[in-house]
DNA sequence: AGTAAATACCTGCTCGAACAAGTAAACGTG
DNA sequence: CACGTTTACTTGTTCGAGCAGGTATTTACT
């Protein structure tokens, strides 16, 4: 958390100007942007908070949800699921394993994959998760109306939608149809 | 890039309801929190694909734009201007310099610090980055009014805000006047 | 059956992010 | 001036993310 934490009320108070946190000057460029990095950047940084003392690194409990919602998976599956990276999602199952949530068994209809589920001691771990989870939504959505999130959202997934399209077109455009 | 890129658009085209891209399930709790961790995701990889072929890192185009815009800092301003950590700035000034976008001087009033200063040669890539940079802004905004934009704007600082100042308060909240 | 291609995982490497320590220089105050 | 504190940076470690191979298996096709 080093400096964010503490040094993000900036503005003097007054000017009733500037944004709210960091770059003053070079953002100008893609305002929308840059607002989206530096709301992931809080946003991931509160989510850090909140896993840490549950003793889970971001981005773990996102695999252990989807265990415990679903059950015993391959790591394909996993990264099917979280649209990960295979390589990332060896490492973090390993780091899982080891850490006691996780346990792996081999699976019976294909002898190069491995079925990945929780173990009971991860199962402490799942009202907490969900706590936070909430908690942060709370603390995200403070302040907004029903209607409002119901708005913030549909922006937000506009937004993605756009990037999810691009990431789809750029080989068609005329391949289209 | 691997998974993301390929597979995103999901949705079989019919049901309508499916939000777009991974999560189908887990997600219940937290659809803002979710929303957020997903367009960021998109938005990252798309920097990052952008930047991959300037030849810099996601993160390394932000110390070169402020040291193209306000000209040699020393690491510690840069760690103020950009919200970022001592060690890390640390490591990507190194790697910016070994890359030959920066170059080190000491600085003449505080044998602590050095200056950091943006070399000839990074300046070549100054356009190129702003460019990515709107052609990034372009992807996500695309097919938006500009009303739709301003909106979308002031929903990410919103939320942006309500981050802020739950970093300022838990310790205030009674304190506070 | 026999071979080419797709799959499921693993390993090595680079990078940013964050935490913890540690060093050296600059300050502030008595 | 000496002493303690703040400041500027560095190094070490863990972790997710992404790229580039590399190895068993499984599958598809001839």
């Amino acid at each position: 958390m080093s400096q964010s934490m503490s040094k993000v009320g900036k503005s003097p108070a007054g000017t009733g100007q500037e944004a709210s946190v960091p770059v003053p000057a070079a953002a100008g460029g893609g305002p929308i942007s840059h607002a989206i990095f530096r709301l992931a950047r809080l946003h991931r940084m509160f989510a850090g908070q909140l896993l840490r003392r549950i003793g889970l690194h971001p981005g773990q409990e996102l695999v252990m949800m989807h265990l415990w919602e679903l059950g015993a998976q391959r790591q394909a599956d996993l990264v099917r699921l979280l649209d990960s990276d295979a390589a990332t999602m060896t490492r973090t199952v390993q780091r899982l394993e080891q850490a006691g949530f996780v346990r792996r068994r081999p699976s019976p209809t294909d002898k190069r994959a491995s079925l990945i589920e929780p173990t009971a001691a991860s199962h402490a771990l799942r009202r907490e998760v969900e706590q936070s989870w909430s908690q942060l939504e709370d603390l995200v959505t403070a302040g907004l109306t029903a209607d409002e999130c119901t708005a913030a959202l549909d922006t937000l997934e506009r937004l993605e939608r756009n990037l999810v399209q691009a990431a789809a077109d750029p080989a068609r455009a005329d391949t289209e149809r």
